[in-house]
DNA sequence: CGATACATTGAGAGGAATCAAATTGTGTGG
DNA sequence: CCACACAATTTGATTCCTCTCAATGTATCG
């Protein structure tokens, strides 16, 4: 059953075709890519700086980060990654991984041949500009993160991060959109936002004083998001989710 | 004489080949794309967040930035762009603009239909590949900007974007690499690395007086270009200038 | 029940923002 | 060549935000 040993693949194709129309042919295509499963634990290293790639792996379960380290130690996550998401995209062109990839939870993913990949966008113009387009999406992703980074105060950066978590489990089925677990701890949440722990701690608890959101242990619930969408700031439209 | 007035999309071709290898023919077919010329004052905006944009615009003289802007007014710069870059790379697969681009300095660019890009991507795989390996260099370039913006002081913060100055300069063959004039105010610094323009001057000031840098008007020198990547932690990998 | 990881809280220090003012640079026109 | 306006930079004083350090609380798990 070559099409069910493939299922894995079909989230991939999934957030594909969000980005660009695919017709059987082309989801066939994608489908018949050789490939191979691989699993990894919590805080495990998926990737690594320097490493080079010769496999692009897409993420099946659970949640992973890329990030950058500075020589002093500073960590900056600079994306969080959910299933479907390939980690390394970057590699389909680009041999040298300028960051690294770690494991938030128990992580399942799918490795691809990136000879096998560039081979497939040659032959296939509509799968090679949806992998494009992916592309586009994640630099419009960053550039939002830049500008919560850059220019707003700790509240606004931890909100903002609270509206995207929430807007993408919700595209993928998984958040309520009422409340949601985090899959993060709040050192993890300051590596994303350019803060300390200690300040994320504060941050959250000043929100949750402010009625918007309430906590319990990793969960996080959202009883107004029109408030707090208008503390981050948020606007979806970064994500073109739906255009 | 095609030839002759396609000239200005020379600039953006040498940089495509830079990323990915081009034959004769791939030449002769982004040369032959339909094109027209623009050209904007300092200060003017070429592209504004929200615009919906069905042309590419490729800069051929001068220098412009992308920024964001929060509610509250602050903007965050999130990529410079000199002679060859295509601006508004994310049009071709994304119609919806994300950010403003304004022009620094006098600009000229070359504006090319996003349909017949298209349209060429579908046919040529080659050039494909080049444009995406642009949208894939780009973020990286995203990232290590996050992780200046995030995780490194002031003094890093400006150190690190004078060195990626320095280093693309060169690599144009603008700057002769032991110093440059930067086509930037010092407020439009800040909000390229996340500051106040107050505290850029005294940042530029503390560098100089440590002799990393030597300014005059708006000339940078860099006497001590070691000690100055030191200081910034550079290292141009992320440009991925030369593989 | 200790061991470990994560979260909370407080005190103190420091970096950067803001506000305000002075200075310098740049260009224009008389 | 000077006077003027305007933009950009520099400097100082003050305030505020966030960090660091340290201590404590709280689960979770073997």
């Amino acid at each position: 059953m070559p099409y069910n040993a493939a299922a894995p693949l079909e989230k991939m194709i999934e957030k594909l075709a969000m980005r660009s129309s695919l017709l059987d042919g082309d989801r066939a295509a994608l489908i018949s890519l050789p490939h191979s499963i691989a699993s990894y634990d919590p805080g495990s290293y998926i990737i690594r700086d320097g490493d080079i790639a010769v496999r692009c792996i897409v993420l099946i379960s659970g949640f992973a980060f890329r990030h950058k380290i500075t020589r002093h130690g500073g960590r900056q996550i600079v994306s969080i990654h959910m299933p479907g998401d390939i980690i390394n995209l970057n590699n389909i062109h680009i041999g040298l991984s300028d960051y690294n990839v770690q494991a938030v939870t128990s992580c399942t993913a799918v490795t691809i041949p990136v000879k096998d990949l560039q081979e497939l966008l040659i032959d296939n113009s509509a799968i090679s500009a949806a992998f494009f387009t992916i592309s586009l999406v994640e630099a419009s992703s960053y550039r939002e993160w830049m500008l919560n980074l850059g220019r707003r105060d700790a509240r606004g950066r931890v909100s903002h991060l609270l509206c995207e978590f929430a807007v993408k489990l919700d595209t993928l089925g998984i958040g309520p959109g009422q409340s949601y677990d985090l899959p993060m701890t709040q050192e993890q949440i300051g590596d994303a936002v350019g803060l300390s722990a200690v300040h994320v701690s504060r941050t959250l608890k000043s929100l949750a004083q402010d009625g918007l959101i309430t906590m319990n242990k990793r969960g996080i619930g959202l009883p107004n998001w029109n408030r707090l969408k208008d503390e981050a700031g948020f606007n979806a439209r970064y994500l073109h989710i739906s255009e």
